[in-house]
DNA sequence: CACGAGTTTTGAACACGTTCAATTCCTGGT
DNA sequence: ACCAGGAATTGAACGTGTTCAAAACTCGTG
């Protein structure tokens, strides 16, 4: 069976993200992760190109983690402002266990030559399922989104929770409790800015942001 | 002499960040730097703890520049939009000759144990330089910036410098046109944006963001 | 000039991420 | 039962950032 070769590597994955759990990301080495699982370093290798290959599977499980527990907290919540609270939310509790290890995440990811890098390539998977989360919580709100912003929302949403977990990562107080406070705060606010643009002087300042952006990604 | 040290010291930074300039932050090695500079790689320990700490080194030096340069630009500018856009563009003109190598800068700048970082504590001195370039900008402004929005309004400028510092370090367009083209953008609407500030409506919001990102910082 | 207490400089050594030629294991076809 | 060829595994080796005990140098003082 084929079967033996995927267990090795799950179980490489496994034991990685749960060094990565509990020393961090710099203490664990791929000698440490081989011994271990009881591999060689470079069996290690033969699954994984780079160490950073293992942030990337991190990376996939918490965001299939979080679309999940987004999903389930979505039910029966209707007012964008309520499903995105809950979005945030959800994704902060998927990320708590790797607090300590969320720096040097984030410091790998940056790297445009990573493949977690969410800012480099268009469409990279991890973007786009990452997106996909912010795209449902807007898509099923009533009442809904101003039509004008509809479309540009969800990656507008995406990109402030980019800014989010940056705050996350160097919020030092327990339980990341200024970051829960940050989300609680804010997000009633976009809520109300949001209803502001319908007023013709933001209106049309709002258009030209749009256009802006628009022109930006050629 | 003392001054034997600080020549050797001030040999190695010119090197690596010659260095880092021609073949970036990862080509670059310790041994590369010290044999270049005619000195042992232990010696070039003595001088700089780390790798990082030339990134730091690199830091201040742009920073001055980027200082210098924008007081120079802004003789004789009076209305904000045109002081931010001057500001904005010397900012980029000094980082030019380091665009290669600017994802390896930011990927360790964002590091919580870095120097450099500037999220991180406080008072960096770092954060601070940057920040006064700002405030010198804003300061000078006639008409000046709403008289809410003044206090606040250089620190929420410089986090936008960082963005686009980001969007320029993804920028592979030639020259980084479309960073520039960003700044010529954005810079009016920012401009139009601050004078919204007078709609009750507006108002009310910004009063409740301003509060918040108060209340956030503890 | 000679001494000694810094300061500066050296290069070998360590642990790390990564590579790769060689070896072992597995599996399907005869 | 055997074999060939691919898949999986090994561990030594390379270049890296960093450390450190020892050596070399500097300079004021006797």
């Amino acid at each position: 069976m084929a079967a033996k070769s995927e267990q090795t590597r799950q179980h490489l994955v496994h034991v990685a993200l749960r060094m990565f759990r509990e020393i961090g990301f710099e203490k664990t080495t791929m000698r440490g992760i081989a011994a271990e699982a009881g591999v060689s370093v470079g069996n290690a290798y033969y699954y994984f190109a780079s160490k950073d290959d293992l942030v990337q599977e991190l990376y996939v499980q918490v965001q299939a983690e979080h679309a999940a527990k987004a999903d389930e907290a979505l039910e029966g919540l209707k007012d964008l402002g309520s499903r995105l609270k809950a979005t945030l939310h959800a994704g902060l509790d998927v990320m708590a266990p790797y607090h300590r290890f969320g720096a040097d995440f984030v410091a790998t990811a940056i790297r445009p030559t990573s493949p977690v890098n969410p800012f480099a390539g268009e469409s990279t998977a991890a973007r786009e399922a990452s997106l996909g989360i912010f795209r449902t919580a807007v898509a099923g709100a009533s009442p809904p989104a101003p039509k004008k912003l509809r479309a540009d929302l969800p990656e507008l949403l995406w990109l402030g929770y980019m800014g989010i977990a940056l705050f996350w990562v160097y919020d030092t107080s327990e339980g990341q409790r200024r970051t829960r406070k940050l989300v609680d705060g804010a997000v009633p606010l976009i809520a109300r800015g949001l209803s502001l643009a319908k007023i013709p002087g933001v209106n049309k300042v709002l258009d030209d942001v749009l256009s802006l952006s628009r022109s930006i990604r050629n």
